[in-house]
DNA sequence: CCTCAGTAGTGCC
DNA sequence: GGCACTACTGAGG
């Protein structure tokens, strides 16, 4: 099976991804759906930068604008972005290794207006010594907002970084705090 | 304030 | 199969 990809990896196959972009008081959302659900949220200023950055996140993906049958899911998004306190029903499909899939899984349960540490996530998944590996699979994630990698900071409490600019995981976080 | 080593997953060669 | 990256952390100066 050429196309055999491991379990959990990115998708080898040719597929399809419906994507659109959005405004909202943080910039531009790209939201792209696949046929399993949501593969990926992203921020940012610029809209080819956008798109570039989702495609160069599945080589293999088919790209596709411009389908209003998004617009209903992207104003979900968006929503969620503007009050990050509620919660997004949706499907996700999120492609990734093994050990990214379990941090992303265990970002989820943390709760809006609450935070966690990177060594705690290392702790929970049940790799505690791999802290440095658990941030890289923060800053892989691709289903901003969603998968809430803006509530991980660091053990003395300072943000560390974002990988949609530290701005953002400021504010998101107080608008949480404000909320909760 | 600073540097340094330990540490583990990932991407690129 | 290397090797150089990190959104880390605790210890030491």
């Amino acid at each position: 099976m050429t196309f055999k990809a491991a379990a959990g990896a990115p998708e080898r196959e040719p597929n399809v991804m419906r994507f659109a972009v959005s405004d909202s008081s943080l910039g531009l959302v790209l939201v792209a759906q696949s046929a399993k659900g949501i593969s990926a949220v992203l921020l940012g200023d610029d809209r080819d930068t956008l798109r570039d950055d989702l495609q160069h996140r599945y080589p293999f993906a088919t790209l596709t604008d411009g389908d209003t049958t998004l617009d209903a899911l992207c104003a979900d998004v968006v929503n969620l972005v503007e009050s990050p306190l509620r919660g997004l029903n949706a499907t996700l499909d999120m492609r990734g290794s093994e050990f990214q899939r379990e941090v992303w899984r265990a970002l989820r349960s943390v709760p809006a207006g609450s935070t966690t540490t990177y060594t705690e996530v290392a702790r929970r998944i049940g790799s505690p010594k791999s802290v440095r590996a658990v941030a890289r699979a923060c800053a892989a994630n691709p289903l901003a907002v969603v998968v809430p990698c803006h509530r991980v900071l660091r053990r003395d409490g300072q943000l560390s970084g974002y990988r949609w600019g530290i701005e953002r995981k400021r504010e998101l976080l107080a608008r949480e705090a404000a909320a909760s």
